[in-house]
DNA sequence: CAGTGAGCGAGCTTCCGCTTGACTT
């Protein structure tokens, strides 16, 4: 088809729309976000040549390149119309470089809005790809890279635990809430009192103390007091009860407005959800993501919001018009403010791609799609609509009553508050702790008096933890994350156990304080609440043209480094050098800088065997207990060489009744239940039900105790009166695919190895380990000794040592198997 | 309704930001 012109956007949604608009002679394509970005696996930056960064497809997106450039073929001309923001400007120089465009030709455009006229005449002014907006992006990438990737190991590191990350985002929002918990712990509640008064001028009302010779009881900010104590109190109410007369000093009427919030964005949208619904922000972007793909409605799918992802409360001029058309045909014409409501956006940072979250047809009211909507949409719906419609409409009115009754140097105060018009709150509703009170009429000027006096005990309370709702908020007051981020980067912290979710609170684990701990006090910059403004001003820069990017990298980066250097590092006990974190297929662990000339390593989470001060039965050396991959268990000192174990588990007190040599002891199924089995690994006694002292009739065997009633059945498969399960046949095993592949040939008792059998294979080994391990075992010379002559301290020799050893037979054993006996060639 | 396990190791799992599906359980 000839002639036919590629448009690019972002989301395959607003592909759709923008299709239908331009109609034929234009196909539109969604990149579904980024397309390239740096490698994941490396840093992806030459620290040597001003940052430049690697670029590579993102492993997701190559059949997304591949369309793109199928139908950049096909197509006479290509137009990118990704967000009209930063990051969009470097997806369309991505797709541009990846599609061999030119980025300073007209091949950009602007969607604003998605409206016919927007978009009509957006398209017909191509411009090119702004250069100036795309350096700002990468600065941002390469800086986050460099934060993250240089913190994320060092903390994996420091704290001996895999995979523990930080970042510029991550890590503030982490601080936030671990900041709020030391406050919390810090709080000293302090006491205060409050008194009210019952008084009669006319009719009955209730009114508070206000204040004592002119000085206020509650401070405006509710932190300074005057009535700290219990006696203090009691003095006043005794002075108050002595005030001879009373009188209505002063009646205050007033009207007050209150304006309609506006219109959804991201992290307003959570905010509502979490406090109105109780959702977390994961979930609430999960469902909204389901509104704006589209649901089946009669009429065909159609979206019902607009784009989720956003910090503007822009709203097309269409959909104002629609919504001041329907506002006073649902609810009067009163409901609807002369001239439509606006809204600025508060924060200097907002980036203004899309919309605020509005319906996309106002006319659509949450009880018309109802019937097509799950629960949990209908109510997010619900709430995204009544926003909306309620940002256009009137301010509620209050009739506002003050009453201030005097006596003496006292001050009482009773306030009322009517709502005389509803206005916007007729579809926003009104919260929950707004409370009505009515006040009777009172003349101004009247005697009252006073009836009664209650005092009443209050304590300050701390802050309270933050939750999704509060976090996000403060972090976009900070500018830290993005609407598509405030999500992902709760759950990230999360996943990493840095805090833990109690009901809606988030609280702060231990890792997580030691993590920010750590950070504060190496990497103070970079955790700064201030840290993104401040990038964020130097990105203007970049946007600018006045600052090449790199500068700004530099800028942050020398200082970083020199944090970086000054981190003390864990020193290799054989060479001095320092150790780092590497990773190989079996995982993370600690190794050499030295490497390959010092080839020294140890495990990342190290868990020290704990000594038991018992014998094992095997070879007299000391038991110890041991930490594997299902739990702790108890095994003998002295392996490789005895394999000794037994399990770490609790006796019932009972000799087994088929060895008649071991206890039964209580384990515990992976499933969590309790069974019963004999404690030597030779007997395969099993029983699923408590066992008892007393024996069976007819074989001797020990009684089990099956089921709620307690039935007493016999625990021998072999008896009559056995009452347990079929365990003639075993069960198919769930052992991971390397354990069965292991068990499956008969472990043929191998001969003890011989150093004649070893000295083979020295070569595998690393030097020093070749030396000590031909000094010990092949002159028979005492590890101190060889210690000694190699300039190593004991305790080093010992575990180069072990493993040199270890090393050796395992050498040998692959080559018995694999040979049988012949010694292979080298492999390494 | 169970059964194990440790050591080793030298590449991979960590950043923020943009956007949706997809191995099967």
């Amino acid at each position: 088809m000839p002639g036919k012109t590629l448009v690019v956007v972002e989301s395959p949604a607003k592909a759709k729309t923008i299709a239908r608009i331009l109609g034929d002679g234009y196909e539109v394509k969604a990149s579904k976000g980024h397309v390239a970005d740096l490698p994941e696996r490396t840093l992806g930056v030459d620290l040597e040549a001003d940052f430049a960064p690697t670029y590579e497809i993102k492993k997701d997106k190559r059949p997304v390149v591949e369309a793109l450039r199928k139908a950049a073929r096909g197509a006479e001309r290509v137009i990118l119309a990704t967000d009209p923001d930063r990051e969009g400007e470097a997806i369309s120089w991505h797709v541009a470089r990846l599609l061999d465009l030119d980025p300073s030709a007209p091949v950009r455009v602007h969607f604003h809005e998605i409206t016919p006229r927007v978009v009509r005449e957006a398209i017909a002014h191509p411009a090119p790809i702004n250069q100036n907006l795309v350096d700002a992006q990468q600065a941002r990438r390469v800086l986050d890279r460099l934060v993250g990737y240089n913190l994320s190991p060092l903390l994996s590191e420091k704290f001996r635990q895999r995979a523990l990350s930080a970042g510029r985002v991550q890590s503030v929002a982490l601080r936030l809430i671990v900041e709020r918990e030391e406050e919390i712990e810090a709080f000293e509640p302090q006491e205060y009192w409050t008194v009210s008064g019952a008084f009669t001028a006319g009719a009955p009302f209730t009114a508070e103390l206000y204040s004592i010779d002119g000085q206020r009881v509650v401070d405006k900010n509710r932190s300074r007091f005057l009535l700290t104590s219990e006696a203090e109190t009691a003095r006043i109410l005794e002075a108050i009860r002595r005030v001879p007369e009373w009188r209505v000093a002063e009646v205050a009427r007033k009207t007050r407005r209150k304006s309609p919030p506006p219109p959804f964005t991201t992290s307003t949208l959570q905010q509502a959800a979490s406090s109105r619904l109780g959702w977390t922000a994961s979930r609430t972007m999960r469902v909204a993501q389901r509104l704006y793909e589209g649901v089946d409605l009669p009429e065909g799918t159609v979206g019902l919001i607009t784009y989720m992802r956003t910090d503007s409360v822009r709203v097309a001029p269409e959909a104002l018009e629609a919504v001041r058309r329907f506002i006073p045909e649902a609810f009067g014409p009163a409901y609807l403010p002369q001239t439509p409501n606006r809204f600025k956006s508060k924060k200097s940072g907002v980036q203004d791609a899309h919309e605020a979250i509005r319906p996309t047809a106002v006319e659509r009211t949450p009880e018309r799609v109802k019937p097509h909507l799950s629960e949990e949409e209908y109510r997010l719906y619900t709430l995204i609509w009544q926003r909306f419609v309620a940002s256009q409409m009137s301010p509620a009115v209050y009739d506002q009553t003050v009453v201030t009754v005097e006596g003496g140097a006292y001050r009482f105060r009773a306030t009322g508050s009517v709502l005389r018009f509803d206005g916007y709150l007729r579809a926003w509703g009104r919260e929950e702790d707004e409370a009505e009170q009515l006040l009777p009429e009172i003349p101004e000027g009247a005697p009252a008096q006073l009836t009664d006096l209650t005092p009443a005990q209050h304590f300050t309370q701390p802050p309270p933890r933050y939750n999704d709702a509060s976090l996000v908020k403060t972090m976009e007051e900070l500018g830290i994350g993005r609407p598509s981020t405030y999500a992902p980067t709760i759950e990230t912290l999360e996943r990493r156990r840095y805090i833990e979710r109690q009901g809606r609170a988030l609280r702060p684990t231990p890792l997580g304080r030691e993590v920010v701990a750590f950070l504060k006090a190496h990497f103070p910059r970079v955790v700064a609440y201030e840290f993104t403004a401040e990038m964020e001003n130097r990105l203007d820069a970049v946007e600018e043209g006045k600052v090449p990017w790199p500068k700004v990298v530099r800028e942050f980066f020398e200082p970083f480094t020199k944090e970086l250097e000054k981190v003390p590092r864990k020193t290799c006990p054989l060479c001095g050098r320092p150790l780092e974190l590497k990773v190989s297929r079996y995982g993370q662990f600690l190794g050499c800088t030295g490497y390959p000339e010092c080839r020294y390593t140890e495990p990342l989470e190290k868990r020290e065997a704990e000594p038991l001060g018992e014998p094992c039965p095997e070879c007299g050396r000391e038991l110890v207990r041991k930490h594997g991959r299902y739990g702790t268990f108890i095994a003998c000192s002295g392996y490789p060489e005895c394999t000794y174990t037994r399990d770490e588990a609790p006796s019932t007190g009972l000799t087994c009744p088929k060895c008649r040599e071991g206890e039964v002891v209580v384990k515990t199924s992976r499933k969590g239940k309790p069974y019963y089995r004999c404690n030597r690994k030779a007997c395969d006694f099993l029983s699923f039900y408590p066992l008892v002292e007393e024996r069976c009739d007819t074989c001797g065997w020990n009684l089990m105790e099956k089921g709620r009633a307690k039935t007493r059945v016999c625990s021998n498969p072999a008896c009559p009166r056995y009452g347990g399960p079929d365990l003639s046949k075993p069960r198919p095993s769930r052992k991971s695919r390397a354990t069965r592949r292991a068990a499956k040939p008969k472990p043929a008792p191998a001969p003890k190895a011989t150093w004649t059998d070893l000295e083979p294979f020295l070569s595998r080994l690393a030097e020093d380990e070749a030396r000590l391990a031909r000094l010990v075992e092949g002159e028979g010379r005492s590890l101190k000794d060889a210690a000694q002559a190699l300039g190593l301290t004991e305790e080093a020799a010992a575990a180069l040592y072990k493993r040199a050893i270890f090393k050796l037979r395992m050498a040998y054993g692959r080559a018995r198997k694999a040979g049988e006996g012949s010694v292979p060639e080298e492999v390494t």
